[in-house]
DNA sequence: CTTGACCTTGTACTAAGGTACAGGGTGTAG
DNA sequence: CTACACCCTGTACCTTAGTACAAGGTCAAG
């Protein structure tokens, strides 16, 4: 009953099914059991799996990463200085995300209060900023 | 003295000669004046587009969307409220990424904290939280 | 016992944003 | 006059993250 096949899975962790064969060439998804027949069974535990894939995506990593982080979960055989020195970079590079999108954010911001949203397209302060 | 052949374009703009190309295959740079013998001369607005184009896209612009104010900056109509509203909607995704990101910051730093660097990996909390 | 919805595989294609040649022409310094 | 650094075109290729088939197999319902 907690076997699901590729399109529940699919639907489960809102993703179109062909992905997970990409995810799974792309060793981000263990391959699965199979029926008799060939069809994939997968767990509740996929699910989970690959609604993080979802979520880490959406907080900016590649699928590089995010398969880096599950190997980290599932090193059996790294040292704990290893996993925790591994996190403290992700840390690190999610900071600098965070400093350049607020970066990014400051200028949107002034220019955006600076805007009129009349007048002439030449005094407009967003195109007069780009216009460097 | 103010035309600029393909290379030092690229050069005074800070991207790949190709790239040039490539901009102007896409639209986004206007097809330039030729030399009798088809070397393409650029002038200093185009090193400005260009430095526009990469500020844009510094700033999470689209290629599509850069295109898209490029048009609009040139189009004298009542466009001002357009770009404006282009550029609230970016400052939307921004904030949207910054607090993805705060929250993945948060999680991390928590367990980081938690996590002594010693002992069993099977113990260690970041390994835990992960193991999906 | 057939229909339809699912599943399998392999392979090709997409979009974005470029980058890399090959095979030739140009232009200038020595 | 010959190098050598540029430029031209067309086309192919790259990476990331998928999507879309085609040709066939499976399974539950009617």
């Amino acid at each position: 009953m907690s076997e699901l096949k590729r399109g529940t899975l699919a639907k489960q962790a809102g993703v179109n099914g062909e992905t997970l064969r990409y995810y799974e060439r792309q060793g981000l998804l263990p391959k699965p059991e199979r029926t008799e027949s060939g069809y994939r069974l997968y767990t509740l535990d996929d699910v989970k799996r690959v609604k993080f894939i979802k979520r880490a995506q959406e907080l900016g990593f590649s699928l590089r990463e995010i398969k880096e982080l599950l190997t980290l979960a599932a090193a059996n055989n790294n040292s704990v200085q290893d996993v925790k020195k591994l996190s403290q970079q992700k840390l690190l590079e999610i900071q600098d995300k965070i400093n350049s999108l607020e970066s990014m954010k400051k200028v949107l911001t002034k220019l955006v209060k600076a805007c009129s949203g009349k007048g002439k397209v030449e005094h407009c302060p967003i195109i007069q900023s780009l216009d460097v």
